[in-house]
DNA sequence: AAAACATGCTCAT
DNA sequence: TGAGCCTGTTTTA
């Protein structure tokens, strides 16, 4: 269920409530028992994710990399530091007390209050109980993180954790300052465009961007008014750069929200309405046969990169193609620019 | 009760 | 391209 949003989300959660001390790392369900072996009693130094990948590195330089998958998740008990400043802080407003388990994984919820919910678990012992297959249980006195059914779990020395990153395209919640998203943006734009392969599938490569997941990719398709099937090479550069900026802009609003929501169209109320209602939240994504929201045309599903990938057949197009100049020259770039497509360039908010 | 499905990825063919 | 893996929820029989 995650896409980076929610592994920097896992990240920053760890962050505030794990790093800087020991931790007692066990394997519940067993499956990791060497691992949790190896590191148990070991300092956290640090948490950070890049695309969906989530690194905790220990004070011995052991790194545990994390995938999610497909189905994994997190789970939080105990105190837990509020993710947003400015966020409805329970936390904050005096001693640290005990929360309702927070899943991070999927769109995060509250456990209604009268079943397992908030009374439950105040009252119930500290630490709870595994639920269902945990792979690892990390947790100080006060807090414990659960995680279960990830893809990847292992430990690496520093050079693995290395080899790992190097396979990664940028990632822009990891960027800091203007002229590091730049350099990374051209980056990104020149990876798209330099294959032959349809732009759908390129933003699901993991080493031309990293972060996106399938909801993203269709929805940056769409905002960018762009046909799935379109080969990265006939991207126009402004397209290109686009996508970038937007799934910048989307990734950011992902981590505050914790859920993706990714139309700009809504008013406040309609974004909160949309939190609770999985219906409203996308512009294509899972709307198989049901009319645009732009145009009415019915939205069309099909397999790329052995996925779903919903679009619009009229809204999203294929841009014009130079196909004769490209052959034979190298293009200069300034000349023909991208002239006369009509692409909407939909701002986030 | 069983099957289908899901926001992912790797490996073999 | 397809199978396999990880786990939990929703839909179908």
């Amino acid at each position: 269920m995650p896409e980076g949003h929610t592994v920097h989300r896992v990240a920053r959660q760890l962050e505030l409530d794990l790093v800087g001390r020991p931790l007692r790392v066990t394997s519940p369900q067993g499956r990791f028992a060497a691992g949790a072996e190896r590191l148990d009693g070991q300092v956290l130094a640090a948490s950070s994710a890049v695309g969906k990948q989530l690194f905790l590195t220990f004070a011995s330089g052991d790194v545990l990399r994390v995938h999610l998958g497909l189905y994994g998740a997190w789970d939080f008990y105990g105190r837990l530091s509020p993710l947003v400043a400015g966020e409805a802080a329970w936390g904050s407003m005096g001693a640290p007390r005990l929360r309702r388990a927070v899943r991070m994984g999927e769109d995060e919820r509250e456990q209604p209050a009268d079943e397992g919910g908030l009374v439950a678990t105040l009252h119930q012992a500290f630490p709870p109980e595994p639920v269902g297959q945990v792979r690892v249980r990390l947790a100080t006195s006060e807090t414990v993180a659960d995680l279960r059914g990830p893809s990847a779990c292992e430990v690496l020395d520093p050079a693995g954790a290395e080899a790992v990153l190097a396979r990664l395209g940028p990632d822009p919640a990891t960027l800091t300052g203007d002229d590091e998203r730049t350099a990374a943006g051209r980056e990104v734009v020149r990876r798209l465009r330099a294959r032959n392969v349809a732009v759908g599938q390129l933003l699901m490569d993991q080493s031309v961007v990293a972060g996106v997941g399938n909801i993203y990719r269709a929805v940056l398709l769409f905002r960018a008014r762009l046909d799935p099937r379109t080969p990265g090479r006939d991207v126009p550069e402004r397209t290109a750069a686009a996508l970038w900026t937007d799934w910048a802009a989307l990734l950011a609003d992902g981590i505050a929200d914790g859920m993706i929501i990714t139309r700009e169209d809504l008013t406040p109320d309609q974004r909160q309405a949309a939190r609770a209602d999985p219906t409203l939240r996308h512009w294509v994504y899972g709307r198989a046969g049901e009319p645009c929201r732009v145009c009415g045309t019915p939205v069309v599903v099909e397999d790329m990169a052995a996925r779903k990938l919903y679009r619009c057949p009229r809204c999203q197009r294929r841009p014009r193609t130079r196909t004769t100049t490209r052959t034979r020259t190298t293009r200069t770039s300034t000349s023909t620019s991208t002239s006369t497509t009509t692409r909407r360039t939909t701002t986030p908010r």
